[in-house]
DNA sequence: GAACCAATGTGAATAAGGGCACAACGTTGG
DNA sequence: CCAACGTTGTGCCCTTATTCACATTGGTTC
């Protein structure tokens, strides 16, 4: 079933579960139905089946799916067993903050390459070790260091050419949190993270809801 | 129209809408087609006749959309001709970052109470500032500072008791950025921002589509 | 003021996604 | 070894979302 489409809905669930699982893990959780797991994530128990339906039978019939052994089943999916090198263009507030954070190392996320304009950042050791690179040498460094995503956290009026820049460096994976829709090839993939869509979000129900 | 059912989607494209419309308006673009519109959106051009035909006739046949008019009715559908009150609760790597950025007041997100543990970091002033209350105080600052929305950017396993706080002060609408699923009652709305979950999504597609 | 133009608003068609309900099938207990 | 149990995997249906296509209508020109 490997080559169905996949919805992305999907891609994102599995990602939950895949977090969810890691606790269940932790918490020494050996087996779990899709029942439990469901309410954990907060979604449909049938959907958790069909999610996992569409890349193979990783359950057991009348016990439930092994923990450790579906967490691994996910990784295979998603792309996650191995590491992914990182990018990052603009190191501001967030940029910093997204470096600093140990969080994505945990997940095989690591940052091997980091890029501003401003000469005074330019040069500058970062805390995990990383030396700020100019953004002009950016094609360069990033065939060197063999980096595979790249993270836009720039100003909004600069994330359009340094996506451009990236996709010429050959990257085909961006995470962007600059609040605009940067425009990019089809074999490049976007994915935005704009905090303030969310809070819209919640403005409009707190507006309607009520 | 204004009480049929409105699909999430929509709020969200909605506010993509209302980004890019403030960036036309800067740019003193004063009226646009669905089709360009469309296209600075990477949307459907009836999409976006569709989502707006939701909450009214706001287009001129044969014209198109007058720029500054439409934001200003966005804004009126979202909710967001008033102002916010959020509080920010964890004041590490992120939350501090959060508050530093300038883009949410801009938006009219205001922050006007901040709280953490950590003895190092109550009392302290921010930039913005707002002193950091303990949040042992939670309940009675929140209520005396008319904060609409709580933001949550502790460490994951704080996460759920500090849920369970904010809605105990009367909060209905919360922004996670821990990356747990939170329970919470139907009258509170949360919305999640995980970056690992965009991460995984980019890895896979980078893991298959090649 | 009539005829043309251009882009909206919308009903109908299509596509996608989610959930129910049950048959299939390991497991466990007798 | 067989029967009863419990949970998966999945066909089918229903609901929701997106796209198409065109009639409608305000503006513009002559
Ligand atoms: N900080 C937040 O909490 C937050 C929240 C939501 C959205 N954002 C978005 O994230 C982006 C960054 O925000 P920030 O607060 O970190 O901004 P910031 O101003 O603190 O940092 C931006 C950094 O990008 C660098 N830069 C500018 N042009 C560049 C270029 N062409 N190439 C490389 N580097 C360049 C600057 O030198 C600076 O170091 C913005 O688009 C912002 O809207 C930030
Ligand atoms: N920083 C990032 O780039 C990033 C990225 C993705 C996800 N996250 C998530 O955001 C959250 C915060 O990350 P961070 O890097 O800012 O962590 P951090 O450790 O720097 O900050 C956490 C803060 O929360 C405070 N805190 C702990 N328990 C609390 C409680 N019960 N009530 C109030 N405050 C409490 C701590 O004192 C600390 O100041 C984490 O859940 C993390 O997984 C962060």
């Amino acid at each position: 079933m490997k080559f169905a489409k996949i919805p992305m809905a999907t891609i994102n669930r599995l990602s939950v579960y895949m977090r969810t699982l890691q606790e269940l893990l932790e918490e020494d959780v050996e087996v779990i139905s899709s029942e439990r797991l469901a309410k954990q994530c907060g979604v449909n128990p049938a959907q958790i089946r069909k999610d996992l339906a569409y890349f193979g039978e990783f359950g057991v019939r009348g016990v439930g799916y092994h923990v450790a052994d579906l967490v691994n089943q996910i990784k295979e999916i998603l792309g996650l067993s191995r590491t992914w090198n990182l990018a990052m263009v603009g190191l501001g507030n967030i940029g910093s903050s997204l470096i600093r954070h140990g969080n994505f190392v945990k997940h095989g996320y690591i940052f091997t390459a980091a890029f501003d304009v401003d000469p005074q950042k330019v040069g500058k050791k970062l805390p995990n070790g990383l030396v700020v690179n100019h953004v002009d040498e950016l094609e360069e460094v990033i065939r060197e260091r063999d980096v595979h995503i790249g993270v836009i956290a720039t100003p909004a009026g600069a994330a359009q050419s340094v996506a451009n820049q990236l996709i010429l460096a050959g990257i085909n994976g961006i995470l962007n949190f600059a609040p605009v829709q940067i425009q990019v090839p089809d074999c490049c993939h976007v994915e935005n993270v704009d905090f303030t869509i969310k809070l819209d979000c919640i403005a409009y129900h707190l507006s309607t809801g009520v």
